[in-house]
DNA sequence: TGAAATACCTTTTAGTTCGAGGTATGTTCG
DNA sequence: CGAACATACCTCGAACTAAAAGGTATTTCA
């Protein structure tokens, strides 16, 4: 994973990734400032993490996207595919389940 | 991280590891259970993860170690140091920025 | 002209979880 | 008694991946 300090992010990015696209199609550097954005500047990817996300998600199905010149840019546009769907609701449960248990675990009296 | 299927245990052994530790000494296979059951099963560790963290975060200064017999068996104790106390608070804090991120992103309407 | 923003991309690095495998003792049960 | 199982420690190798840094090219704005 990352270096070594911020940890908690393995997965997160393609939940994040797959999560907004289903929601609108979107190009790669726009989904770096939505995610900056949607989580309250909690979490910020640079493009060196959502590209490669990107394109491994094309690779295997889960999203499809379309080149679209705007204001004589190129952009590439990704959508959720069917499969995409499923991924993002596996990652879902994935999420809550671990989520819910470290919140169990978390809670409880203070340290000492 | 692992395999390739559970995501999202990034950093997530260690916190859990410091969590049970900051209330009260454990050993190694002891931690293996009680991962189990303070998150209600929902997230289980095997001892192929506990020891390694426990050796690391030993040799960093954030747990010190005795051993001790009991019923014929050695068992070895961890309990937390100050360093510990802190990185944990560190842990704590990260965990809750990148849980609340996601929360933020994962909320709104349902999917199509 | 030059800087900054937009937009795409790849390579290298550094961890880190997980599974499988290995040792040894105590306990339980037929 | 012997076998199986639980307890208790540990190591190694494989697989995955987030992050940083570096790179190209165009447009916009002073």
């Amino acid at each position: 994973m990352a270096k070594s300090n911020p940890p908690f992010m393995s997965g997160v990015p393609e939940l994040l990734l797959l999560r907004l696209l289903d929601q609108q199609e979107m190009y790669g550097y726009e989904l770096v400032r939505s995610i900056r954005k949607v989580t309250d500047e909690a979490i910020s990817l640079g493009e060196g993490v959502i590209y490669p996300v990107l394109h491994s998600l094309e690779r295997n199905g889960s999203l499809k996207s379309k080149r679209r010149a705007v204001a004589g840019r190129t952009r590439v546009y990704y959508a959720l595919t069917r499969k995409g769907r499923d991924r993002l609701q596996k990652l879902q449960t994935d999420w809550r389940r671990i989520q819910g248990g470290v919140a169990n675990a978390l809670e409880g009296a203070a340290s000492a």
